[in-house]
DNA sequence: ACGGAACGGAACGGTTGCGTCTCGACTAGC
DNA sequence: GCTAGTCGAGACGCAACCGTTCCGTTCCGT
């Protein structure tokens, strides 16, 4: 592996001088093994089998499998977030479904949020980073559509933005990652119009 | 412990003669194990040692993990699964919404779900056992919903079915499951009205 | 009251993962 | 080219759990 093609990177100012295609490598494979076994089974030996790396490459970068999931998890999450405002709620919501339907669809994200929502219930610290950091930002994007509503006259000025919130997410989430069955285009407009509708009561 | 005050039972024909209240124990033992340490980790060590009993009982009684969670999610699962038929949409809903609500509620269900689903993502065998015990009778009941709606000419006779489910268990699972904030009673009509207009938009 | 069987408990050998540590090899920065 | 530090690999002691097997005890059916 030519390794000198790739440059390295200080990662904390100060700390050790760490190879950035290592860390990829155990980016990566973190996730293909989190996706394979589940947070509750995921092994950081395998993580390093997976990456072909040592364990001590790891340890080297995180302390624990918990502050590796914490950091690796948030990385990914902040970039999937994109807020549509086309001066419409129609449009809007179908941008966002189809957003929130492109980001589930991808077969290692389908895998790993049931996995993380389900651990997430009963380790507090890793809900604390999760929420903070997925949730909030998530609710930031569809709260923005929802105030720019009302702000038209679209929905009514009293509008309950967390019940409306269950409508934007829920629907989705529920045919995407509990009964996991795909979406065709098709259904993404008819879906629109109805949660538009549900929002609208 | 007055083991003799509970009667024993056969648990199959031919088989051998267990004693209910073990059984009772190491059910009760699964679940609350279940809940605390999610599938991934769970252990039948911890399970008997929680139940008071010994490994050996557990493997008299199933085969194997998976096994003995198909088995006993598929009992309780079972139990919980009643069919609203007021003779009106939105009474109906509320219902509905409302048997759902307090059954994912229970604070051993809440937890328990979300794992059993992220497991079932990558455990066919778990997967098949579970979807068609749980998931099958309530969109059963779900589907019933929607039929005697369109019979009465409630729904148009063109709904999408599928489609209405999403809207019947979406939003509500979202909220208690995912973003596990409690829910009022005086939500529960408000969210009642508005997955009503879905389904007729 | 008796025989058989299930009981709780403990130990078995085997497997897996943890987090630490030590190799020789390679690569960075000076 | 020299030194410091990361690299992959893997052994280490420790702990947990697996599934099985054995106790001596307790309970059931007859």
């Amino acid at each position: 592996m030519n390794r000198a093609a790739i440059p390295t990177s200080r990662r904390r100012p100060g700390g050790p001088v760490l190879q950035e295609d290592v860390t990829l490598a155990l980016r990566t494979a973190f996730f293909e093994e989190l996706a394979a076994a589940g947070y509750g089974k995921l092994s950081l030996e395998a993580v390093a089998r997976r990456a072909g790396a040592g364990k001590a490459a790891i340890y080297r970068r995180w302390p624990s499998k918990q502050a590796m999931t914490a950091e690796l998890v948030s990385q990914v999450a902040i970039e999937a977030i994109g807020t549509p405002d086309t001066g419409n709620l129609r449009d809007d919501v179908t941008r966002f479904v189809r957003d929130s339907l492109v980001a589930l669809s991808h077969p290692i994200v389908s895998k790993i949020a049931p996995d993380l929502l389900a651990e997430a219930a009963r380790n507090e610290e890793l809900a604390e980073t999760l929420l903070s950091h997925v949730r909030d930002s998530r609710r930031k994007s569809a709260a923005h559509i929802i105030h720019g509503a009302v702000e038209r006259g679209e929905l009514p000025p009293d509008t309950d933005i967390e019940l409306n919130l269950d409508f934007l997410a829920g629907p989705v989430y529920w045919r995407v990652a509990v009964v996991r069955v795909p979406v065709g285009d098709d259904h993404i407009d008819r879906l629109a119009a109805k949660i538009v509708a549900a929002m609208k009561a």
